[in-house]
DNA sequence: TTTTCATATTGACAATTTTCGATATGAAGC
DNA sequence: GCTTCATATCGAAAATTGTCAATATGAAAA
């Protein structure tokens, strides 16, 4: 099993490569296709796999096959999650003991 | 010289410990000693200082020294500026070349 | 100033992640 | 069936990150 925590880490995991962040900037102009991110990227065919894979693992990305072809386009779905789960791991957490309104009584 | 991508990636790979999230979620009750975060993390001392280390260079945590404790908060700003800066990774670009808007000439 | 106590840094090792050539898979065309 | 082409997976090496005991630093107390 694994903890919350870790999960949240292996999410945030898929963003802290330098190299992802550029193919999701390639993404951002719209769906590509694994082909153009490779020239793009001016990586091994494996290397960028390996990295389309965490991507994709992560939820921050989705692949679509079209014969032989596979594209790829940034998960709306799964940046909004990733947002809020950054919120939430900063928020101030509320351990409130005084209530906001004390009633009046009248 | 660290590119845009390289230094967001940096920023994110603090987060991307499931250690550094538990740390975190201790922060979010509020301010807390070094000596405090060691007992909960149950991790020895100079780890904990090397994860501490990392939190505060990405500018998520602030560090306030008293006579010889440290004690660390969630920086309001750096977990703002990590928002704002996963939301600029994963919006559309927009290369818009239909205005919205065409004046209707009245 | 010496001692004590909290934290930071160092250095060596362990664990994890990344790279990339070789190979596998699997779809389309012959 | 076989061949080709795009992508996935494997496996071993390289690079990076995490751990922890030992040691350094630096503030307060004695």
């Amino acid at each position: 099993m694994e903890t919350r925590h870790e999960e949240d880490a292996k999410m945030f995991k898929s963003f802290s490569d330098g190299k992802r962040l550029r193919i999701l900037a390639l993404l951002r102009q719209g769906e590509q296709c694994a082909c153009v991110l490779m020239k793009q990227m001016e990586m091994p065919q494996s290397t960028l796999s390996y990295h389309m894979k965490i991507l994709c693992e992560a939820g921050l990305v989705l692949p679509r096959q079209d014969g032989k072809w596979t594209h790829y386009s940034i998960s709306e779905r799964g940046s909004m999650e990733a947002i809020a789960t950054l919120k939430r791991l900063t928020r101030p957490k509320v351990t409130d003991n005084s209530p906001l309104v004390v009633s009046s009584g009248f």
